[in-house]
DNA sequence: TTAAACTCGGACCTTTTTAGGCCGAATTAG
DNA sequence: CTAATTCGGCCTAAAAAGGTCCGAGTTTAA
């Protein structure tokens, strides 16, 4: 178990698919669904998600579609895990302004290492660039990276 | 987003609180539902699971309980939840011998990325011990810890 | 030998979350 | 004006998570 959201799935589908594109061709939602199978309407909404946070460039009407905006190897997994699924805590307890707490908040001894979990898990998260990721490990070399350069990502520092 | 299952909460709940026991007392899953508001059947099942794999050991009838079997410095948080949730797959895909696979298998462009994100998540789980996520962090310094010592659980080398 | 206090484990139900689809509106190029 | 797109609200179905019931096996002790 311990599954990823297919959300989530879906975006690292659309942006790799994007890098490999030329710089300033425009990619639609139909394009990638019928490449990929990804179900539409639920990519689209996606990638409404990671426009409004301007990874991408989104534009309206013929001749749209969506264009990478950010430079992916500035971007951390954790970033784009809460542009797609909110705010992050493992525990209800850690995500107040929520509806119902959590029954046990009054007895519950493991509060510290709840929070222990979570900080670590996010330094994990944040320590994790897009960019690696969808290179599957192999630092980029792309046109794109090598543009921005800069902090090359190194494995695992955490 | 991104919660932990209340399983493995349940599982720490327990542990904690069978580590601040004299060794060779035992706790019963009443005890514990009573102490912290724990669902009983949830929790039983969840300690049965550990004595099965013997981090705790079990003992039926009048006066039985569970009681620590294992050094939880020596058991990483990745062998706790698959012991509770079985083996660990970031994707479906990941997990084959499960019922339908992935849709998208055919043309899918991220299963590298995947198993990378899958093995880096695995490797950060394995490197962090149920003990001091127990412990809040704080080196453990109980008699239980002591006497087993050895390697002292650093924070985080992933 | 009987009763009480446990663990064990199967089957089942309920609620929540996730996934996906439908449709109409707004936007833009030709 | 029309076709191609993003945008966003709402709704349904499927799956997972969370929890309950209940009967059976074990062990202690009255």
């Amino acid at each position: 178990m311990n599954r990823i959201h297919r959300k989530v799935e879906y975006a690292l589908i659309a942006l790799k698919h994007m890098r490999s594109k030329a710089p300033g061709e425009r990619t639609t939602v139909k394009e990638i669904a019928a490449q990929y199978g990804c179900p539409t309407d639920v990519t689209a909404r996606v990638l409404q998600a990671l426009a409004g946070k301007s990874v991408l460039n989104s534009e309206q009407g013929a001749h749209g579609g969506y264009m990478i905006a950010k430079d992916l190897s500035r971007v951390s997994f954790y970033e784009l895990l809460e542009m797609i699924l909110g705010p992050m805590g493992v525990a209800k307890c850690l995500q107040e302004a929520q509806e119902g707490a959590c029954d046990l908040r009054e007895t519950c001894n493991i509060v510290s290492p709840i929070q222990l979990l979570n900080r670590k898990l996010s330094d994990f998260y944040r320590s994790l660039s897009v960019a690696e990721l969808i290179e599957g490990g192999r630092v980029n070399r792309t046109r794109e990276a090598s543009r921005t350069a800069g902090t090359p990502v190194v494995e695992a520092e955490v």
